[in-house]
DNA sequence: TAGATTGTTAATCGATTAACAATC
DNA sequence: TAGATTGTTAATCGATTAACAATC
């Protein structure tokens, strides 16, 4: 075993004796590839044991070439002339994004969103186990949707250490979301998934990760509009 | 005025006299900015005419050299030693990204996150009129949230003709999102906005942009999980 | 062995950013 | 003019992909 000096980190440290060490960092752009290549590694033929990266490609939408390089970040779980055993690739997939437990999770924000949030079959089947929401209105508080509930904001400090929780989803209005974020991070947190349309400043201990509804649609106007004039020009 | 052959497309299409041409493809990186960078501006202070790179980039936390190359794309709105002028520049970015006109969209799936997205006001604020939800639950079909009707899925090709929608938001279950898909590209539908965690398989002629909220999570946990290993190791 | 597919190299492509001349 | 800030160039950095030797 190389002395710890000699890896950034090492992916045996939760993984079983058969799998390879992870070694260096993993580029974000192959991070946020990952967990399309698990979901489509678990709609693959249910019969098979293996998968190449040509269909992996083909069902994840990418190039297989890009499939290789990033597997490939993961240590060695490809048989040459064969493909990936589809069951160890999963495993090592979940091992590397830490999806070998669970995340108590919370919801800051119990409008629309933050309610349809909290009902939302993804979260609990991906693992992130949403252990209440939080509102300003003390009218909103009490029992909530798919029983979890609705708490007020001054238990927020309280729930994140009491249940551990790592993870928060920011579902406030824009000019909430600041104070909200600074409240979470002095709490403990150190994940945030914002869907207010606001861009956090925060100190680099907590990961921001924004979900912009409208950005996503003002993008699509753009190709709709361009298309648009390359047709009547 | 160049003849055709010389530009890619043309800001002065749908612009006004004053303001200089769109020449060649603005990188798909701007445009993901661009509409940032509006929200941004509109937030600028209330007396202000002017806005300089290094306070957008401030409010945006990019680096103002990209604020710069960003807004370059976009013609000449600066002003050397001034900065730029917020209404102009606001004004031209709106009409780049297709914002001067409205859309009629519909949402497909009137489950939680489906009803939460017709009740949600960004969507409206940015210009985005969704004209009906549509399930193929018929006890669903009648009024629905915020009064938009939610229709029977057989309604969904007179609908998007009637109404000339051009964008679709798909939150259906990701068995049924390749389908569903497919018919609105049938029905001439050129956008879509895809909430169901698959990667659609579709046309060229069809822009699908995918919001995973699972994925993003599962992003998070990657970077809580070295972060754990890098203290513990 | 022959066929298939990985893992990796090297080329290409695109995005970011520092630096500074142009100019208000 | 002096100070400020843009617009653009060139350097750097990172991501994608074709190609192919390694090897099952």
């Amino acid at each position: 075993m190389p002395g710890p000096s000699a890896v950034l980190w090492d992916g045996d440290v939760l993984g079983g004796p058969r799998l390879a060490s992870v070694r260096g960092r993993i580029p974000p752009t192959t991070i946020s590839r990952l967990p399309i290549y698990l979901r489509c590694l678990a709609a693959a033929s249910p019969g098979a044991t293996f998968c190449s990266s040509e269909q992996l490609a083909e069902i994840a939408g990418v190039n297989s070439a890009q499939v290789r390089k990033d597997l490939s970040y993961l240590g060695s779980y490809g048989v040459r002339g064969v493909g990936y055993n589809i069951a160890e690739l999963e495993a090592q997939i979940r091992r590397v994004l830490g999806l070998d437990r669970e995340y108590p999770t919370v919801i800051v924000g119990a409008g629309n969103l933050g309610r349809a949030l909290a009902r939302y079959d993804g979260f609990a089947d991906a693992g992130f186990r949403v252990v209440a929401l939080f509102d300003v209105d003390p009218a909103k508080v009490g029992p909530g949707p798919a029983g979890i509930p609705i708490l007020a904001m001054g238990e927020l400090e309280r729930v994140v250490r009491d249940e551990d929780v790592a993870i928060a989803i920011l579902a406030v209005p824009a000019s909430a979301a600041q104070g909200v974020a600074e409240r979470l991070a002095e709490a403990g947190i150190r994940s945030i998934l914002n869907f207010a349309p606001t861009v956090l400043r925060i100190g680099d201990g907590v990961e921001v990760r924004r979900v912009d509804l409208s950005t996503e649609l003002q993008i699509l106007t753009y190709h709709l509009r361009s298309r648009l004039l390359s047709e009547s020009g």
